[in-house]
DNA sequence: GTAGCATCTTGATTCAGATCAAGACAAACC
DNA sequence: GGTTTGTCTTGATCTGAATCAAGATGCTAC
């Protein structure tokens, strides 16, 4: 259940610290990874609910969409986040893989069967339900009320973190792994106007974006928090 | 535990119906009612989280703000619905009282003794908290993607229910218990702009609006659901 | 009654962000 | 190499909703 992969980042009280591995093979029968590209669907909004998954390795975009097409990130997943089963007995969001991603896919009767058997997993699963939505509360405050700077400042205050081990001076920020288009339906607006605010913070001298890669630098921590203004930011992998 | 305000619809997966009065009153030992008045404020964000609330009576809304006062409505409760302790140790969003409201409050120790105690409390519980988020992706998706039109169309769509026993001819709304201002906090507009949309809705017949109380009667459901975008709705009590 | 205050509506104007349009740049292919 | 294709940036223009500003209406108190 442990990341084979170095560069996801785990968190500390996520499913696979609180879950050895060995506990949950135990007590699943149909336990099996599914590997998926960048751009692969994973779930469709309506289908029937039938998987639940959690990130091995990778990042994942849960969305919604309107039948004209707009369309809304409603949250992303990391590396020891779950997502899928839900309220209801069909998806409420689709899933889509941002980069290449690892997940471990569970049938609804193991996932209920583990809950019974796992009091630690029953209340990871609890726990992790609340700060999602917490998270999802975040993005409402976000969407409602802030300006399209604000946004995103907040939105780089938060998935524009360092790559660990990375020490060098000026700090810089891992190459994001979503493009502008996700950014833009993540934070309600469009390509056009992320990419502007970013401009805007690299003339500024807040960030300042690669040349080749699009990535981007975080020249001015300080500066950065009060363009997202302080006290405010939206909790990591909100949903 | 039971409603004793009949105009308040109680709905049947609740916490009311699910735990009969007596077995919580045999588990919690502080347990005691509280009551508002409209406009008074239950809990503060950012304070320590020292209670969980459960509606009896009434409507309540939950509220995120940001340093310079602007404020964001995250969801309402009504009766048989929970709110208070969540993911931290202090309290994520504020709580204030719409209508008249009547309210029950249990301590955390209590709490957790029940949860222990009751099994179906526990999965009322986790079934709710699961319906919070999906109920705050439904409002994601309508502050990051929906027109102001759109937004007041599903606003009516899901808030304006009939009242209780109201057979009259044409099908009419109840009094909406929340202010304009309620309304544009939580949609994420202006006053101006709510009142403006419900204007013109009125123009066109689709709805109409009580000359003294300001209420709301939809004139034509079909309508309505058009405006609203056919296959999109907030679900009640978004959260 | 009417005075005071809060809420709601309506109109005129402004502006942030969307839209439309054109290039710039990069990765992937032959 | 050159061509294609997709993503990103930049500029010009448009527009939906915010803002600013009066009034209208309703509620409460006296």
């Amino acid at each position: 259940m442990t990341s084979d992969c170095a560069a996801c980042p785990v968190r500390r009280d996520s499913f696979c610290q609180t879950v050895p591995a060995r506990d949950l093979k135990a007590h699943s029968k149909k336990r099996s990874f599914v590997e998926f590209k960048p751009r692969q669907t994973v779930m469709v909004e309506g289908e029937p609910a039938t998987s639940l998954f959690i990130v091995t390795c990778g990042i994942v975009k849960l969305l919604r969409s309107l039948p004209d097409g707009r369309t809304q990130i409603v949250g992303f997943r990391q590396a020891g986040e779950y997502f899928g089963l839900g309220e209801r007995d069909t998806y409420t969001t689709s899933a889509e893989a941002i980069s290449g991603t690892r997940l471990c896919r569970f049938s609804r009767p193991d996932v209920a069967a583990m809950r019974r058997a796992l009091p630690q997993l029953k209340k990871y699963m609890n726990r992790e339900s609340l700060r999602q939505l917490t998270a999802a509360q975040d993005q409402v405050l976000l969407l409602g009320q802030m300006t399209a700077r604000e946004k995103v400042a907040n939105f780089l205050m938060v998935y524009g973190y360092r790559a660990p081990g990375d020490t060098a001076r000026p700090q810089r920020l891992a190459k994001l792994p979503m493009s502008r288009s996700e950014i833009a339906d993540f934070l309600g607006l469009t390509v056009e106007t992320v990419s502007r605010m970013l401009a805007a913070l690299a003339n500024e001298e807040i960030i300042a974006i690669g040349q080749k890669t699009h990535s981007v630098h975080v020249l001015n921590p300080v500066a950065l928090a009060g363009a997202a203004r302080p006290g405010v930011a939206i909790a990591r992998h909100a949903g």
